[in-house]
DNA sequence: CGACGTCGCGCAATAATATTTCCGATGGCA
DNA sequence: TGCCATCGGAAATATTATTGCGCGACGTCG
């Protein structure tokens, strides 16, 4: 499905980026169209893969999290199997919210969340325990310095 | 602000957290509630903090954004003052979308993202001989195996 | 026990938006 | 030049958002 993304529509994935809840109206004001050729446009963008959904944002620590961490995941074997294993054991724990396969050392980093310290360990005590799984390193963070679930556009005037 | 969710609101919460985009009348439909009260509850919690906004996702791969990284920060001074002048430093980078300071031997985790390799290696650098910092270790993401923005709720009944 | 205040719901009315339909302008191309 | 595909916008209609208001549940207190 060959594409290819126009100023508009750069605009329209800025703006909703930013604001999700946004009014097709006032979404088509700000870009510069008229409502009905925006609505399509969202569509399109939509329905081509740009956009994978829409999300509210929650505080979490409003609701009760106060703990985030990492946690450095150390696997004893990592053939395809066992690696589909441990990510279908994590999909399962929704105290862990991303889990990222890497090259190198550290098989897998989770960043996990939970209400307090010894949730966390729990959690910890129980991934160490998880079948295939050599060691776990875990770091608390102390604080969130940025979070930007936003993704840039414009990938030719970037500066690095 | 003393505020008490009740099962609504919970409600409420996961499902714009599933589709933020989702209208009032359907989301009272789900919550079982009529679209007034219902969407007097979105306001409230919004003003109360709860949700702190709405993202569209987007893809990013479908936009150009081949890599995904972690860069694992050392400083070489701690100083709240450094600190603050490396965050600030981070938050000026867009091709950092999440950095995090550390309790222990690393003090920053930065989530980056980039076009291809050597846009990120150019990242590296910079981040290298930036201010302060000591040094820098990457790990390229093989791929994600779980990233759910969504923050769970119901705390009590919570199984790790 | 009953009056009273509070709270939160839902109905009904109105204002705004979303969505569809259709038409016209534009530009590529034979 | 004439045809076709593309895309925007006006207008009409269907849905939603939002406001105003009354009602009933509930708890307090005289």
């Amino acid at each position: 499905m060959p594409y290819r993304l126009d100023a508009i529509d750069h605009r329209i994935l800025k703006e909703l980026q930013e604001d999700g809840r946004m009014t097709n109206v006032e979404l088509a004001r700000r870009v510069g169209i008229s409502p009905p050729p925006c609505l399509r446009r969202v569509r399109a963008l939509e329905e081509a893969g740009f956009i994978t959904g829409y999300r509210a944002l929650l505080d979490e620590k409003r609701l009760g999290y106060e703990v985030t961490a990492f946690a450095m995941v150390h696997l004893s074997s990592q053939a395809e199997a066992d690696l589909a294993a441990f990510e279908a054991y994590v999909r399962s724990k929704p105290l862990v919210r991303e889990c990222w396969m890497l090259s190198g050392e550290i098989d897998f980093l989770l960043k996990c969340v939970a209400p307090n310290l010894s949730t966390f360990q729990a959690l910890v005590a129980e991934l160490t325990g998880a079948p295939n799984v050599r060691n776990v390193k875990t770091t608390l963070t102390l604080r969130n310095s940025k979070n930007d679930p936003i993704v840039p556009l414009e990938l030719d005037r970037l500066a690095v």
